[in-house]
DNA sequence: GTCGGGCTACTCGGATATTGGCTGTCCGAGTCTGACTGG
DNA sequence: CCAGTCAGACTCGGACAGCCAATATCCGAGTAGCCCGAC
């Protein structure tokens, strides 16, 4: 029971696009230096989120990326799940099902109660990340800013040339 | 992000152990017959079980496993993180100090507002759990019994002489 | 008949291979930019 | 001066290795029951 490290990876990085202009886009290498993260296993990640409409690409040279919807429209459960192969945390095997004691199979058209609890579990979590959307993180973000980090950012876009489109 | 199937596999140990009457035990390998699972690896999870406190060993010829204590003071949740190792879904990075932008890290007191939601996810999910006790598993699948499945465990349990002094 | 000792069988516990999935890297296809050339 | 064309470089996307942890297995240490013999 362990997030990926893309997940922490994919927030972040919508949260950084979040934060650029309207209609701006930075590509995923210069997305991964200013995260210092390596830059060819961060792509795969970008990719999940393009595949799951979350994050646009734009190809050519003056290409990047930049998220497709408003960012009060994007929750965070949706970058979690589009990041991660298994989309619930706990898998019934039906194991109740099996041993020298078990009934024949059409006895068991309810799912037991452990699935029933886990997934009870599972809905928990989900709801909170449900109701979190990307704009909350940007402003809780905005709100307690790191000294010197936002103007650092803001020369570290301009020289490098990473904000493409404005 | 997905629970060890060795999770499934304590809760239903846990839930037998809980069936059968005060001071009886039942050996791992014959526990893990019942429930269809292979012996070798299984052990290792009733190992973890014990090494948490919620499951005794009784060694020797006519040895076993029971439970440490009353199934109502035994939660799901103990099961669950003494069967997993990483305790906690999410683990924070901190990358936001990592790249060319970021601040020294004595600026980074307080969590990052993304970690800060994740552990309030995790919470939640723990809370479920949490609040759940072994005994209301038992009394929830008492209630709806699976036609013949409790008639042939009591049948096997004498029969293979699994269960233990009695 | 009873008690003690030794043996045996069975239990748990840890040390040891194996596999699957996450992590990490690379190169090719596609496309937009920009310059150059001709009118 | 302007439009069209072409080369170039930069982007994303998918195909290809490496490594760690969960899975699977085995054998040894230890202990409780049971049998046997002596008293």
């Amino acid at each position: 029971m362990q997030l990926s490290e893309t997940v922490e990876w994919g927030i972040h990085a919508c949260l950084a696009l979040a934060m650029i202009p309207e209609g701006t886009r930075i590509p995923a290498k210069a997305l991964a230096e200013y995260h210092g993260i390596k830059p060819s296993y961060f792509a795969k990640a970008m990719q999940k989120l393009v595949a799951a409409g979350i994050v646009k690409s734009i190809e050519g040279r003056a290409g990047g990326l930049r998220l497709t919807k408003c960012a009060s429209d994007i929750s965070v459960l949706e970058i979690v799940l589009a990041l991660e192969e298994s989309k619930t945390f706990f898998q019934c095997r039906e194991i109740r099902q099996q041993g020298p004691c078990a009934a024949k199979s059409k006895y068991y058209s309810k799912p037991c109660n452990i699935a029933h609890l886990m997934h009870k579990a599972d809905a928990a979590w989900r709801h909170v990340l449900a109701q979190t959307s990307l704009n909350e993180l940007c402003t809780s973000a905005r709100a307690e800013p790191i000294p010197g980090v936002n103007e650092a950012t803001q020369k570290w876009l301009t020289e490098s040339g990473a904000l493409r489109g404005l």
